[in-house]
DNA sequence: GTGTGTGCAAAAGGTTTGCAAGAAA
DNA sequence: TTTCTTGCAAACCTTTTGCACACAC
């Protein structure tokens, strides 16, 4: 599979060289019909153990925040010990699986648009981030 | 400022042994009259510096994480590396201001309400969280 | 006394950093 | 050859843990 082409050229043109490495993350991340939520322990799991490949944590770590400034990924506010990303950078919310630790797109269609009426902080908006924690309805002594 | 006995009821009636150190943080924590947004080192710091009291990181850990399990605080979710607590335990949201990390409730009035309107993963929903997050316009590189 | 809570230091887990070696331009 | 990137290990920071001692009941 050789859109490997595109993900050089996408890489190239925000200013990223083209290396082996970020073009493995590239096929990663963002040859996947589905959005993809990951924490990046678990991407550089799939990288190792799935692909067999190398790559350093470092180099894993440096890759997604290069990715994320350059708006390809999103990072996903859940108190939780690690960060997760989102490779839909689209405006949408999330339902966090408190059973699975597992996050899940919120379709707009599903959430009434969320109006702020006033913004009294005087400052500008960057996002509004809304997520739904959701567990099975047995295990509700937390 | 005796409403220590006040602090003692309280941490008794939900089954927690009135220590000198939880009474000490509770007074640093509800003894005022606007709602208190910390992390824990924060409120370390303000034990050991403001009050020259000296209790252990883990005690503070622990027992802020007891008041959580007794609904006493709300953790906040936001990526950040460290946890955010709020002395505001009703449902209400949250701006996050990324000039300075400080977190200010948002006014119930400010939100329209957010209605999921469908909850396909066939969980009970634990909690909806909005995060607001400003800046200043002029440093918008981000 | 019994059981719970505290304090310390060590450990753990995620993330960042410094720097030398390597690859891209 | 110049600049950017990688990889490694060490450092860092927040949070957790184990255990002896102290305190509340």
């Amino acid at each position: 599979m050789t859109n490997n082409t595109n993900f050089i050229r996408k890489l190239r043109s925000s200013g990223l060289r083209p290396t082996k490495q970020r073009i493995k993350i590239s096929e990663v991340l963002f040859d996947r019909e589905k959005t993809f939520h990951f924490t990046i322990n678990e991407l550089a799991k799939i990288i190792s153990e799935k692909l067999n490949e190398k790559i350093s944590l470092a180099t894993v770590y440096n890759t997604v925040h290069a990715f994320k400034k350059k708006g390809y990924l999103k990072e996903i506010s859940i108190n939780s010990d690690k960060s997760y990303f989102d490779t839909n950078t689209s405006v949408h919310h999330h339902f966090f699986d408190e059973d699975t630790n597992e996050l899940i797109d919120c379709d707009q269609d599903n959430v009434e648009s969320i109006n702020i009426k006033e913004n009294f902080t005087g400052k500008k908006i960057n996002s509004i981030e809304v997520l739904i924690r959701v567990a099975s309805d047995y295990q509700n002594q937390k």
